[in-house]
DNA sequence: ATGAAAGCGCTAACAT
DNA sequence: ATGTTAGCGCTTTCAT
């Protein structure tokens, strides 16, 4: 009777109104959706709260314009914890998940997928059965790679994250296709890895320190950018550089970090999107969808090799 | 029968067991909450997702350590979306709310309190019916104002925040305090206003274009920090500058941003510690916590007034 | 136009 | 040790 029901008397309404405001009844969430059979709640499990995440403040726009109630967790980086909060979204019946995927096993989705539930994956893949929207990784290497080329650098760099992490590896996989697109060597030049200090540390030492040495460097994501550079320090301005991924102090650096920035906009709207229309068809056939990235100089990336300034 | 219990017959038990995985049946948290009277769950409501929220990761991490699930929503630093999340948390009857208050009047909230939910505010109060945990505001300008003295400063100017919102109001006044204490001048040197370029752009011009110029630079929060080194550009190393909250890139920058840095360890943990506490005794006085602060001296709050090295 | 009853999926308290 | 039942708070259907 409290849903604006068209039949409904006056008196009566007005009476339980003031039952209402006078009690501040609020509905129990939950036994409307048990009695509903629907959750009206979408559940995103991202890897991490304490780094900023633009796509998922696109989701949560995306989620709002389709009058959704959007429930977010962290993962941590976690496969485990990613298991449990998408089960835990699945045990609380959303209507669908979008998640960033950790590991490479996502079996355990298997019987939530079977169940009806619309799951889609973005920034990694997540398997055959799962739509997905991913950043177009060997095009932005690709870009960052010509870029540095038309500046006269012949002698480029890369260092990522390790390669059994997706992203990592498309891009390292990117990089090794350009360079012997054009007849470069790879000899010292390759560095995918964790990214811990040490680690960086010995890659610019391999590549800086090689006999034709690196005079560009390609960085795989914002936090081998951020290393990269604290390492450098001084020295940041006599090596070119373009990282993967934009970060919001990028432009305060100087030289400003050119970089192939990712879309979280379209990231974040086609994810929901994509939920929306699997809810509508589950039979539909599993969608990759490429976002597009593209450069923004700042003027790192636009360095000449040093020696021919 | 699915719980565990003791009292289960280990034939019965393997049977059940063989239809949970055969089925992949997962319990209805929804249905099970509605029975079991709790929803062992607490909603946090912060004011964005796109920048990072190192203390929604501590909450996200007590809670775990509670054996509680945390269901996170933006507010997008909007008051009336604000109003939607905690309410909806509320109608979801989540066992307990941590928030960051965006506006002045929370009297919307008076209802749930009554209903008996531990509601506990960060960052900034919510009235004086609700617990809060706070960073220790005055006292971080004071620290940045004295480390500023003691370099030799004299005229010191302040950059924030609206000083209508909390932490913008606060810091204003404790740096008008230190001033007034320190016998200075506080012609042109207070700029309290709305974080956008063009004010940031009059507030530097007042301040340095002073007939006694300031020579250092207090800003109020991360983004005028940010705003200011933007505007200042390669003169950034000519003026001194000590900022009001760190963020991950402070460091990189040349010179390093001196911060006076919050604690989100220490808040997010005392946020989720009040509330369990409240939610075990509602009768409880009202806490206030403030958490200290503490300086990080990266460089450009050591550097001495121009015209005196 | 209003009231009564059934049932969403579960758990707890009962009866066997 | 197992099976049955009532009821959490709601919405929907069916009778009045």
């Amino acid at each position: 009777v409290v849903n604006e029901d068209p039949k409904v008397g006056p008196d009566l309404a007005s009476r339980v109104r003031a039952a209402i405001s006078a009690l501040d009844y609020q509905p129990d969430e939950r036994a409307q959706q048990l009695r509903r059979g629907t959750s009206r709640t979408i559940g995103a499990a991202v890897r991490s709260f304490s780094e900023g995440h633009p796509v998922l403040r696109e989701i949560e726009l995306a989620t709002r314009a389709a009058k959704l109630t959007l429930l977010a967790m962290s993962t941590e980086d976690d496969e485990q914890r990613e298991r449990e909060a998408v089960l835990s979204m699945g045990r609380r019946r959303v209507d669908g998940i979008v998640f960033e995927p950790i590991g490479r096993n996502h079996d355990y989705l298997l019987p939530e997928i079977e169940a009806g539930m619309p799951i889609v994956a973005f920034d990694r893949p997540a398997g055959l059965y799962i739509d997905c929207v991913l950043s177009d990784n060997a095009a932005g290497i690709g870009i960052a790679y010509r870029q540095l080329s038309l500046h006269g650098h012949r002698r480029i760099a890369y260092i990522g994250d390790d390669e059994r992490i997706f992203t990592g590896g498309e891009r390292a996989g990117a990089f090794r296709a350009s360079v012997a697109a054009n007849g470069g060597s790879l000899d010292g030049m390759v560095h995918p890895g964790p990214i811990d200090s040490r680690r960086i540390a010995a890659a610019l030492d391999k590549a800086l320190g090689h006999e034709t040495p690196a005079t560009a460097i390609i960085t795989g994501n914002a936090a081998a950018s951020v290393e990269v550079i604290r390492q450098l320090g001084a020295e940041s301005g006599r090596v070119a550089m373009i990282g993967f991924d934009d970060f919001p102090l990028a432009e305060l650096l100087r030289p400003g970090l050119t970089v192939v920035a990712q879309d979280p906009a379209t990231i974040g709207r086609t994810a929901i999107d994509l939920l929306i229309a699997r809810a509508a068809d589950p039979k539909r056939p599993i969608q990759s969808m490429i976002v597009p990235v593209r450069l923004i100089e700042r003027g790192s990336g636009e360095l000449q090799p040093i020696g021919r300034t």
